[in-house]
RNA sequence: UGGGGCGUCGCCAAGUGGUAAGGCACCGGUUUUUGGUACCGGCAUUCGCAGGUUCGAAUCCUGCCGCCCCAG
């Protein structure tokens, strides 16, 4: 039940950075180390600051998250530090969260994280401190493969978080570990509250962990305000169906919040046009989209072109497709596929790799040019 | 101001004597370490207004108001 570490030396001879965000899943990846008898070194970053987001409730700060770690690594006897990234997270995340939403992308800020500030600054800083390996509490398994490590979807599909790690390079990995990735989420919280964690019974975080009251508009609009500006809503054919309040609220296959009534059958974002500064809108048809191109592609197979499956957002069984290294084709017309956000592909419960959606092609489209 | 039509929830729209369908929108919830989707629930004691007929009307009658069309 205890997961393997997979150090390369006994544990009582090795040193584990565990990276603590101050919830109950690192801190039970923090307690599963100390358990190994290795030393273990607890790190919680300071990413940013709601000090005047007034408001927040309760246990939400990143104050109390910052708190809870230094708690929890007090009760398990282990070292614990806090390092202030703020000015790297602001620059490599949020602006570039930002950034893509005024371009009419969707970004996904997790992955942003994950791709520098953590899997780069503080897996450096990890290795600096001479630790064997960072072990985070994501839902993902690392597994050993003829070609090395392979990253594989988490035991318990409904808590996998694969698709936030598809940028995760092979180098990355090696010195990786996620040692929960084998756990259903209710194990977790039962080794957190047999050892009296005060965070066994914290919530699960959701949303986006620097906006404050999952106003996310209002957090962009800060950085890029012209990304906020109203604008026209068209149908397909560009009659004009009403105004938007800016860009920024709406995404691809988005229903709600377009405020058009009158309506045989609901409207979906269909396409967002930034230079135009307009909404597009179709029935859900025209949300059906046959294949993707991509860009930033990430690999962690080897050749596979076959038999392979992949997701365009976290919470979706992956569906089965073809991949060519540029584009992928669903074999099944997909729906609400956003430029912006990942696509990973999978090769049964492992990742093989991802990339972002930079232009879906219409189902549509390639019917009438077929 | 001659003729015709219409006025039911924010929008579209059933219902022509038996005590207000549905869709869209909106709101709330569930799900969820991104956005979104999906699902569940809520949403007109009231039918342009005022009278009248009737046991009973949004549905019949009268008047008024408003809108639209046709006016050779």
């Amino acid at each position: 039940m205890t997961p393997d570490f997979q150090l390369d030396r006994p544990a009582s001879e090795a040193r584990i950075v565990v990276a603590m965000s101050g919830g109950v899943d690192s801190s039970v990846v923090a307690a599963l180390a100390a358990r190994t008898g290795a030393e273990v070194i607890g790190i919680t970053l300071q990413l940013y600051d709601h000090g005047e987001a007034v408001g927040r409730s309760r246990a939400c700060c990143a104050g109390r998250d910052i708190y809870d770690a230094r708690t929890v690594a007090e009760r398990l006897g282990i070292a614990h530090y806090v390092f202030d990234y703020e000015t790297r997270f602001r620059d490599s995340v949020i602006e570039r969260f930002a950034d893509e939403y005024a371009r009419g992308r969707t970004p996904i800020p997790c992955v942003s994280c994950n791709q520098s500030v953590k899997f780069t600054d503080l897996l450096a800083l990890a290795r600096d401190l001479g630790a064997d390996c960072l072990a985070t509490g994501h839902y993902v398994r690392r597994l050993a493969g003829p070609n090395g490590a392979e990253l594989h979807r988490a035991a318990d599909p409904a808590r996998d978080q694969s698709y936030f790690l598809f940028a995760t390079t092979s180098e990355q990995l090696d010195y990786l570990r996620f040692p929960l990735g084998g756990l259903p989420k209710p194990a977790v919280r039962e080794i957190a509250r047999e050892l009296g964690l005060i965070v066994a019974d914290k919530p699960d975080s959701q949303d986006i962990c620097f906006v404050p009251n999952g106003d996310y508009a209002s957090v962009v609009k800060k950085v890029r305000p012209e990304a906020a500006r109203p604008g026209e809503i068209v149908d397909l054919e560009g009659r004009v169906l009403g105004e938007h309040r800016g860009l920024i609220h709406f995404t691809v296959g988005q229903r709600r919040g377009l405020e058009i009534g009158g309506q045989a059958e609901p409207l979906y974002v269909v396409r967002l046009e930034p230079e135009a500064r307009r909404v597009v809108v179709g029935p859900k048809a025209a949300l059906a989209v046959a294949a993707a191109r991509i860009s930033g592609l990430n690999w962690l197979g080897e050749d596979q072109r076959r038999g392979l499956t992949a997701k365009v957002r976290s919470m979706a069984r992956p569906s089965p497709v073809s991949f060519d290294g540029g584009s992928i084709r669903f074999d099944e017309p997909e729906f609400g596929v956003s430029p912006g956000q990942a696509a990973v592909i999978y090769e049964g419960s492992r990742v093989l790799g991802g990339g972002w959606i930079e232009e879906t092609l219409p189902l549509r489209a390639e019917s009438l040019a077929a």
